[in-house]
DNA sequence: GTGAAAGCGCTAACAG
DNA sequence: CTGTTAGCGCTTTCAC
């Protein structure tokens, strides 16, 4: 079965150090019988045992993401690409990741224990974050580390190295383009509330209205799942409820998706009649019915940034704690345009 | 740091032996002696060390999953759904899930050869089969337990463990729903023919045409990407040339989704106009305009059996060695209707 | 019931 | 330049 270093021991007459430091390249060893041994194990097929390089390196050379399961569903393409991004980075930096999927709520935390406290990771990524979120606190209190796809709510501080989007000038900005177009009734769309960033897309959508001048409608709010049918429920009564409104802005893509559905189903003409934007910028936003206006998010991007400095962490870096905010990018399209009555 | 059991044998004063064995649950521990040390060690918060478990046991309570990159962006979705279920399954069986995205290629079969041959996973599961896989050919040569989604291509052998659906029915079925509305001119969007399904699909299509007594027309068959683009430039080109056409079958939901996004910038009425049928029921297919026909391909279950699968075949259970093909099940949405000429 | 000792496969002082 | 030795933290015979 396995090809082991006292294999190659065996066979080349060396003793085992020395196929080890042949093998990691350590410079004290004669050339020629370092080729020897190389060519060698090439022959075995050598492929050292990774878990006992890692007990005796006390490190994993590996790292945790561990998703909420309910956003397989939810939110599959986001998490595919940040994910995506993750492992791009982590492949070049020969780190592998454990992935745990979890309920939020005692089964994560018991998932967070395995992969942190039984040693199994050098650091764990986190998304999605909640208010007050448990695992944060856990993460701290470990001093493992650890960073994070998106800050703590508005009012927590925010104390760890994180990677967001700034969603509140996102929304600021798609307030601005609808204003721009003639709108001047507008309603929002948001996440869950226990979702730490709603609070930023809330403040976004308020900041927006004031610079153009607008009045802030709490009727004009509609809270919903972080998902097509979210959206769609959510855009189902705001359209019932608040007939005059002529914009919708969906706090992410697929609750945009959602919307657009509802509108159509409800005969109205995107674009025209209703426009709707969104927040994401995923493959399906392109592709959509009209084509979704929306603030690009640089998803891949930010899961290769959030790798990179989880490794520049363990590797004990300290120059690796930052914190980053990035600006999205608007991309208008077709289902965003100047209001019209039928 | 870290508490071993050294720590808890120093604490209660029992050898390191008696706290293994207390903890591993072992019958020949005395009660009280048991229940100090659980005691201490919950007081201790000791976690075991996963790695000097794997190591000492030779195995890595660990499945790998070695996800194609591309499909990230060209269907983020299924995987997500796939790797749901898998991780659903090996969390409830005490397995880590190791992720590796990478290229077709040298660089997956790096990925494969670190993972398996570095003893870090115990098997893997693949997904997407081309044909004349490599992964296959590899991991049957190393005897390294692996279960697949999907069978190989129709003129290849299977005989390796797989859960698939039934894709040639399903598109069979899709083409008998289609005819039996009253189509008769009926094209086909087609995966590339590199994938191992693709042949299936053919084959349905081709079974149902003749089922429903219509002739088969190369012209009626057009490649794409297995994204949403694909079902649109591929949409594009078929109604171009092919304005006959009153229905059109995608041979994925995303490639269908393309399709429909297609016909409505040429301003068809999807459903009356044109139909447009897809394969998978992912979420997006319920909240498109119109909602998707599709047929329903259960991407969690199956995710679940295949973790279940290998992790029986890990455990050495040899009637884990099973072969399996679902039906999936025609979701009739609004997408498909009685043909119109405008 | 409990403990001593061996060893999983590898790396890293430390000698020579 | 190369080999000897000592573990990483855990489990598991094997004695007592």
């Amino acid at each position: 079965m396995q090809v082991r270093l006292k294999d190659i021991a065996k066979l080349t007459g060396y003793s085992i150090t020395t196929i080890s430091r042949a093998l990691a390249g350590y410079a004290d060893v004669n050339a020629e019988t370092r080729a020897f041994i190389l060519q060698t194990a090439h022959q075995l097929g050598y492929q050292p045992n990774g878990i006992a390089q890692q007990l005796r390196q006390q490190i994993a050379n590996a790292i945790g993401l561990i998703i909420p399961s309910d956003a397989h569903d939810l939110n599959g393409d986001f998490f595919s690409q940040l994910l995506h991004g993750i492992s791009a980075e982590a492949a070049e930096q020969h780190f592998d990741i454990l992935i745990c999927s979890a309920l939020p709520g005692e089964e994560e935390m018991r998932a967070y224990r395995r992969l942190v406290g039984g040693n199994r990771v050098d650091g764990v990524i986190l998304a999605r974050t909640r208010r007050d979120d448990p695992r944060i606190a856990y993460l701290r209190a470990k001093k493992h580390p650890f960073v994070v796809s998106g800050r703590a709510a508005p009012n927590e501080p925010s104390d760890f190295p994180y990677i967001d989007v700034d969603s509140q000038a996102a929304i600021r900005m798609l307030v601005a383009h609808l204003h721009s177009l003639g709108h001047r009734q507008i309603g929002l769309i948001l996440p869950p509330p226990d979702v730490a960033y709603t609070g930023y897309r809330l403040m976004g959508y308020q900041e927006g209205l004031a610079a153009a001048g607008l009045p802030f409608c709490a009727d004009y709010l509609q809270y919903g799942d972080l998902a097509r049918s979210g959206g769609f429920h959510a855009a189902q009564h705001l359209l019932s409820t608040q007939p005059q409104l002529t914009a919708l802005i969906a706090c992410n893509d697929l609750m945009a998706l959602g919307a657009i559905s509802a509108a159509l189903g409800r005969g109205l003409r995107v674009g025209a009649d209703l426009s709707i934007v969104g927040f994401d910028d995923l493959p399906a936003a392109e592709y959509s019915h009209p084509p979704l206006t929306t603030v690009r998010q640089p998803i891949y991007g930010i899961g290769r940034r959030l790798a990179a400095m989880l490794i520049g962490l363990i590797r004990g870096d300290q120059s690796a704690h930052t914190q980053i905010i990035l600006q999205g990018e608007l991309i208008v399209r077709a289902s965003s345009g100047a209001p019209q009555t039928r």
